[in-house]
RNA sequence: GGGCCUGUAGCUCAAUUGGUAGAUCAGCGGACUUUUAAUCCGAAGGUCGUUGGUUCGAUUCCCACCAGGCCCA
């Protein structure tokens, strides 16, 4: 930011409407900050002493009208103020909690008392001052000094209903965690979220790495890629979609247990659970299989739901929702099966399989087979209706390609995806690390692909070759960070857990 | 992509069968030494999302557009 424009020209316009130098409600915040530049200035840092929070632990169960004798310094947003005479009440806001300030003209003095009236709400003050319980009750810093830390040149939301418009809130972000404590406590949920997801893996072993994120080929899931260039190789390059086949090449290479936590990004719609850029958490572990994967997201759920939330059993959009683990395993086709008329089958023939579809609200497209049938079915008829969780296994080959066959099963991989509240909450595999099969599956995909279905994948050359030095048998996870704090703050959009939701430009 | 809905003061919301709009809070002036959304008195504050059209007259009706929400695909 160029601050020298921003001091000689605050009157400009700015981009929604408001002329600061002109408009009633922040020209005399506008004088006031400037008469602040030429003369003092503002302060540089500020030595606080306690915290809100930290305030009321230590104090809060005194008697009204306790004089403590101890002086603390506090710092914060002026978030109330109450003028009444020779007296004012103000909140202070920090980032623990709030703590209210007294101001007493006798212990200020006339000149401070009518420096504190000049301040405005929204400004940062720090304050000094004896702790001390009001006649009423309440907490307070009876305060003998204070110090402008930064003006607010523009008035904060109505003090009582706040900001509520859900498009002001998601494009300022920053006056919404000022005013609304419900979009602090989310973004700190989610804080928390990822903090144990990495203390949950760690304690287990694995390392957190990194992968790319610009990359040649957009590979590891089916999705369309964001494509950008690269001016100094004049490379066409791409957004990762997934950080799968990455992190499987550092299985080859021997890190043998490694996390990932970040962007991934696909360049598809916004709506209730999808946002272009969403966080993403992959996992793989060397010698272990799907199954051992399943017991690690139980435990691991039921543990981060209980440490954010206070307990493993919770309430989501009204109802009551259990994480207490283990978890049911059902097999995709025996839900599919349960859910429709007529019966599904590997056996059917395509046409026959083509034809229940049909008869089931599914018109299935020129290159779908049966397993292709089989998950947009479950999509279809099964998904909306889980609520508890589950883990939905034996994925059809043909929607899993990164997956092994099932052991006992050639139509089906062993795969599972963890459904609750009618959402996919995780996604893991036995991972498929026998190179021919890899390549022929890549293949596959890309006979679909030639056949009109523009989700299919690419073949990844270099990950056959790292498969072609020999992968261990492996475990492998995907986790929506995004959904599951979703899930633990009881959110229905996305756009609630995300603090910067994409969004068009004003 | 389709359907429905929304956009009025800084914020939260009203109103209009078409005659240029009101309230709370915030802000401004005043009173007040225990407030908690303080209270009381007073005076202000608006490109009614944008652009066209119909009309004597449009915030209101109509077209288009912009931004957003919900549902469906």
């Amino acid at each position: 930011m160029s601050d020298e424009d921003s001091i000689d020209s605050p009157d400009a316009a700015l981009d929604d409407g408001i002329d600061l130098a002109a408009h009633p409600l922040t020209a005399s915040r506008l004088a006031k900050h400037q008469a602040t530049l030429r003369g003092p200035g503002y302060p540089y840092r500020f030595e606080r002493s306690h915290l809100a929070g930290e305030l009321h632990d230590s104090y809060d169960r005194l008697e009204p009208g306790t004089e403590t004798g101890e002086s603390v310094t506090v710092a914060g947003r002026l978030r109330n103020i109450r003028a009444m005479g020779k007296l004012t009440f103000a909140v202070l806001s920090d980032v623990s909690g709030t703590v209210q300030l007294f101001v007493d003209k006798r212990v200020l003095g006339d000149a401070g008392f009518a420096a504190f009236a000049d301040l405005d709400m929204g400004d940062w003050i720090g304050a000094t001052g004896e702790v001390v319980v009001t006649r009423k009750g309440e907490l307070s810093v009876r305060i003998g000094t204070f110090e402008l830390l930064a003006k607010a040149l523009r008035p904060l939301p109505d003090k009582f209903h706040g900001l509520t418009d859900v498009e002001a809130r998601s494009r300022q972000r920053y006056v919404d965690l000022m005013v609304n404590q419900e979009a602090r406590d989310v973004a700190l949920a989610r804080a928390k979220v990822v903090s144990l997801f990495r203390r949950e893996f760690e304690a287990r072993g694995y390392i957190e790495v990194e992968t790319p994120v610009l990359l040649n080929q957009a590979t590891g899931a089916m999705a369309r890629p964001f494509a950008t260039h690269h001016n100094a190789l004049d490379l066409d390059m791409y957004l990762r979609i997934a950080t799968e086949l990455y992190l499987k090449r550092l299985i080859v290479g021997g890190l043998e247990k490694v996390f990932e936590v970040g962007k991934i990004f696909r360049n598809e719609g916004i709506d209730a659970t999808h946002m272009p850029e969403f966080t993403m958490l992959e996992s793989y572990e060397a010698l272990a299989d799907y199954d051992d994967i399943a017991r690690m997201v139980e435990e691991m759920f039921a543990t981060i739901a209980t440490e954010v939330t206070g307990s493993a059993v919770l309430r989501y959009q009204g109802r009551s929702l259990d994480l207490t683990p283990p978890y049911p395993r059902a097999p995709m086709l025996g839900l599919v099966n349960d859910a429709i008329d007529g019966t599904m089958s590997f056996d059917l023939s395509l046409q026959d399989a083509v034809a229940l579809a049909q008869s089931n609200g599914v018109e299935p497209e020129a290159h779908w087979g049966h397993g292709k049938i089989i998950e947009e079915l479950f999509d279809r008829r099964v998904q909306a209706s889980i609520w508890e969780p589950v883990y939905v296994t034996h994925h059809p080959v043909e929607t899993s390609p990164l997956a092994r066959r099932h052991r006992d099963d050639p139509n089906v991989t062993e795969r599972w995806e963890l459904f609750i509240a009618g959402s996919e909450y995780g996604n893991a595999f036995s991972e498929l690390n026998e190179p021919l099969d890899q390549r022929r599956r890549f293949e596959q995909q890309t006979a679909a692909k030639a056949a009109g279905d523009d989700e299919a994948q690419e073949i990844d050359e270099d990950y056959v070759r790292a498969l072609e030095y020999g992968m261990p048998p492996t475990g492998g996870l995907g986790i929506g960070v995004d959904r599951l704090v979703m899930l633990l703050t009881d959110k229905a959009h996305i756009r609630e857990v995300v603090l910067f939701p994409t969004m068009r430009p004003e």
